[in-house]
DNA sequence: TCCTAAGCGAGACGGTACGTCTTGTCTTCCA
DNA sequence: TGGAAGACAAGACGTACCGTCTCGCTTAGGA
């Protein structure tokens, strides 16, 4: 049988001192530019530790990725109808402005973008099939696609003003927005 | 006056032939797994020539986007009214199937996408322009990036399904999508 | 006060692996014509390892000099009077001979002997220093420049020869010649 | 048979053009780091012409070396006997001292010393012929190559004063070194 | 005097080596 | 015994130089 997991705090420490290296470099500059030795410096952690706890760079991205996810999943579940998520993204981009301004804007974090696209896009999916939504799944598909990056256009342009206006406010245009393009498939 | 340039034919000859190979690369391979070596050794170039005409990769692929908007930009000059880049961008996309399909997709295309999506934002930004909206900049500016964001959505949801519907029904789709939900703007 | 090192033994094993294979590119294709790709790639060492070691391809042999003149003062040190590195360094010549051919006679392995032909003046500068050498300085550096210059050549002429001759009979060769040359000023 | 040349006054003209400006550059940088494109850049030449008349860098220098060897040939014919050619070196090497002085010092210009001693050395040995040497061949090219070498380090080390003795001085410390080393030899 | 072939300046090009950089693996040594 | 320090192989990068090659312009020397 599995030998039962014996948390070793270290191990958490060592995992949160990389995540917040990395972040600390990506605001700094950039995501590609930063490389393993940069981060690995600021965490003050051995190269081959780094490797033991990731396969690479990106795959320690993700794990925080992943942990966004897991928020705006959470709140989805507290605060049901459709867009759920929407506040909560916003106001977690506007806690950690420094970060998402160096990802937005630039050309080198197009591809983290496409990740939380990806993440705004599994959670409208789940609110268009708890809605009901009538149609083929690539009729469903499309609207999801075209919700997320419907989404994804307003927060660029929200980071890009310097995110000054309140979530609220720009939760609403989303919703405007998205669901009178909508209209036509939920009738 | 400034001196009469003498065109040397071989400069086009070999643009031509680092774009190509640059292409048939990213089908081949994608973006990123693309080498300076691979492209060069395909194009049959050498190593200093490929950086006497542009300064790394990215610029060559550039030079290629430059065309697409050129190409838009000529289109919609020619068929004026809202989209009129939609039609022209969707048939691009079709008749380079493989190359967009090795872009689209992937995690590496991510920037090109990207790019992609801010020439689009450009031209429809003349287009509301020339529709003479009402609204501040910053409005305007909002608007765009949502058509633009709504577009590439549908483009990457068709692409991913294999470009099998026709582009006129894509381009009658993305309208209904994208005017509904700007009714309220241009009313 | 300074840390003590601690030594790995690897470096050392690099270093050597590297300068055996250069020598063994030099016997093959001369110095000039040996790349630093041919020395890594017989060294079975990556690129930046060999830059990590030594600055550039010369200083790389020349550190295998250095060893050449530590075992020259080291003989010196053991048998005194005048032209005591004579004998050693012909012995050494002869042990290497595949190598020294491929320098001795070879345009690029001029500046080789060049190298070498310092180090026997230098020596010979200590023999003539502990000989209570009379005259100025320059005069000194005269008889010094001669004494290298005549041994080079009786060694270049007895490489070219194929080394047939015993290298006490060189010797004796060598110290009559100079000896004889430099009467005027030993008195 | 073959036809008649006319020979064209601009390519002795770009021949010389292409010598001096290798001499210059030497002088400025050493041989070595003269590139070829230095060369015709001082020469106000295209790259093809240089290789039209010379087939590298290497052999536009020995043309040179060819010139200082038909001058010493040339001296040693007016003035026979014994190391004729010895004031002719030493007062060309005066006359051109910064570009020996930029070549004798230099690391980079030892494969010139070594084209230098060749030069000398032939001579020396139609010297030893002409004095009726007695020995094998092999006897006569030991004692040649001690002849050059002896010569060689006495100019270089004249040069590294300065040249500021008389060459005639020089010529008579090389007769009494040399002449007195052969002594043996020469009976 | 003309005109025709050559010499030439300019510079694009394929190729090769360089020295630098980053990645992911492995080893050593210290606490 | 686990982790910081860092050596290492692999291989892409952007730069420099080489020797070959077109391209037109100029100019000598024979007609």
């Amino acid at each position: 049988m599995a030998k039962a997991k014996k948390p070793d705090r270290r191990v958490q420490r060592t995992r949160q001192l990389l995540q917040d290296a990395l972040l600390a470099m990506v605001i700094e500059k950039g995501y590609d530019a930063t490389t393993v030795q940069d981060i690995i410096d600021r965490a003050n952690v051995g190269r081959a530790t780094f490797y033991a706890h990731f396969p690479d760079k990106q795959t320690l991205l993700t794990s925080r990725l992943e942990d966004l996810r897991g928020l705006l999943t959470e709140r989805r579940r507290q605060a049901p109808g459709p867009l759920g998520f929407s506040l909560a993204m916003l106001e977690h981009a506007r806690s950690h402005l420094p970060l998402y301004r160096a990802i937005v804007g630039r050309e080198s974090g197009a591809f983290i973008v496409q990740r939380i696209h990806r993440t705004i896009a599994d959670l409208a999916e789940l609110d268009l099939k708890a809605l009901g939504f009538k149609g083929a799944p690539e009729q469903r598909r499309l609207a999801v696609e075209f919700l997320a990056g419907a989404f994804m256009a307003v927060l660029t342009w929200w980071l890009d003003e310097g995110a000054t206006l309140p979530p609220e406010e720009i939760d609403g245009i989303v919703r405007r927005l998205v669901m009178q393009g909508l209209a036509i498939k939920l009738a």
